[in-house]
DNA sequence: CTAGGTGCAAATAATTTGCAGAGGC
DNA sequence: GCCTCTGCAAATTATTTGCACCTAG
């Protein structure tokens, strides 16, 4: 299951520079799973046809990062190893120092603390480094280097942004069922209720494509997980239901909505964005999208609403706050 | 304000080798703040004598490495740079490619997220590497290169293990409070009166003994966090919490406690040792062990408790929920 | 024909090592 | 005097470059 060739072919960004060898090497590459060295894949290449120099494939090597194919990885081992980049985001690594295999994942909740600490120290992020080093299962267990597939391949993504999606679909439909309960003014409940309603739809959709995604590779369910969530999921719409609990009236309520949507379509959107046009941006996009027009509904009613209530001094005005 | 060659020379770890001019190397090393390269520190010890080689500091590096006195750090420029870890915890990075200073930081949420990926996957996790590239804030707020100091002092570890340890006892104390208010045994609740008591008193020592290290440097507050926490403080005991403000009864409480106080001496515990000898360790030994002493006065109680309602079949326990 | 692409060998760069001499205990 | 430390120069490793040649458009 790594990117065929072919597929990369019709997709291939890279400027507009000659091919010929190159093209091979480009194959070779892609073909591998793992985290290559430089050297690792002049030894591969050389399997094939040793007459092509150690110089060619740096510079070939350079070539593709600048093309996005590849990207550099640093394991700490004095000399640097890439990885496909085409389609992939980028991610944080586990690496195991006695097999030397290394294991992909994302985080969305480390990312989240990261960027507040640098935000703390007023530090214009770029990107960001995590490596956790150690023993993996296999060389723990006993069974020295087994052969496992260390690419994460596009179904993956998919999978963890289904997954993503459908946690925190599930998180709001509670979330606006709750907002509906307790919101007494009637059209704020209707569209708390109108909210739930979609929510509910779309988590059938998001679990029917689950399915599907599913039974078109039974394992896929059993493969590690590459993208952790928690805060994603819960965190969105936990603050609001907090509050909610407490008793809020219906302008506090759809403010809390708003906020809520807002956060979660950005976060989407976000994710979406590093995932490039594999098919987890697919997901990614279209749910950030479902939720930009709840956040517009929202809108336009909480604007109805200050409408409608208008600038009668009444002391609701104060939570304007929330 | 770097560790000074005396106070290193007392508490000297190292094997039993031979001194010469290597006491040198380290000194020049120490006496410096950031994250020097090997060749940084060759010119800087050239700049005194220029009768040593490269080698020699090469040597003296690897030799500092295995004493505990320095470490290596890779940021990804193709040769290494070490720090100093004489009482310094492992710790995280912010590295500015505009002007190479790096900063550093902590985070236990961080950690925290990082140890349940590797448990996720069975990854037996021996250290970790996190690094956030970007540039700092003098960079891009235009000063080029300001000579700050990018190490970080046992001052400040002080003052961010009592912060964390104040947050942490706060929200202790808020917990018992609570807990007292709610558990309608009068044992139980003496138990949780008593509890908060400490909390409170301990809390008024931590908030001196912080009044005190400001006033030994009124900057120190100002200097940038190094040790991030927010599940530290809150974590701990917000399980707890939530669970107590939907009523419990005595038996329960005391079980909720003796959970937060496992994992507050646990966390404060593993804290404690990551700080080697500097007097962050200190307050979090110091901080672990009433925890600690909590815990057993839970456990006593609690076994206090079952003794006494024995094998009553008791339904009583569950009617007591509010 | 011409801009790149390619091979080979030499150049860099960071770090390590062999070996003979120096120094501490 | 033994064992380790040092200096120096040569070796090693990963990566880059100069230069002449080759190849596709």
């Amino acid at each position: 299951m790594p990117t065929s060739s072919v597929d990369f072919e019709r997709a291939r960004p890279a400027g507009g520079k000659r091919s010929s060898k190159r093209d091979f090497i480009v194959n070779v590459f892609l073909r591998q799973e793992g985290h290559l060295s430089a050297d690792d894949l002049v030894d591969l290449i050389r399997k094939e046809d040793h007459r092509i120099s150690r110089a060619t494939v740096y510079r070939t090597l350079q070539w593709m990062m600048e093309a996005g194919i590849a990207r550099k990885v640093d394991f700490g081992e004095g000399r640097f190893r890439f990885e496909p980049a085409y389609r992939h985001p980028r991610h944080f690594h586990l690496i195991c120092k006695s097999c030397n295999q290394s294991f992909e994942f994302l985080s969305s909740d480390i990312e989240a603390l990261m960027e507040e600490v640098a935000s703390a120290r007023n530090f214009d992020a770029k990107q960001s480094v995590v490596q956790i080093y150690g023993t993996c299962e296999d060389c723990s267990t006993g069974r020295p280097v087994a052969p496992k597939s260390g690419t994460t391949t596009e179904m993956i993504f998919a999978r963890d942004a289904l997954r993503m999606a459908i946690a925190t679909e599930r998180s709001g439909l509670d979330f606006y069922t709750r907002a509906a309960r307790l919101t007494h003014d009637a059209r704020g409940r209707s569209i708390f209720q109108k909210l739930a309603e979609e929510e509910k739809e779309h988590l059938g959709t998001l679990e029917a494509r689950y399915k599907q995604l599913l039974s078109a590779d039974p394992q896929l369910e059993s493969r590690p997980t590459f993208l952790f969530f928690k805060g994603a999921a819960n965190g969105l719409f936990s603050q609001g239901a907090e509050r909610l609990s407490k008793g809020v009236n219906d302008q506090q309520a759809l403010m809390i909505g708003i906020r809520c949507e807002r956060g979660s379509h950005r976060f989407f959107q976000k994710y979406g964005e590093r995932f490039e046009d594999s098919e987890g941006k697919q997901i990614f996009m279209e749910f950030a999208s479902e939720e930009k027009q709840h956040l517009e509904l929202l809108i336009r009613e909480y604007k109805g609403l200050i409408a409608r209530k208008g600038r009668r001094p009444r002391k609701a005005a104060r939570t304007r706050r929330a």
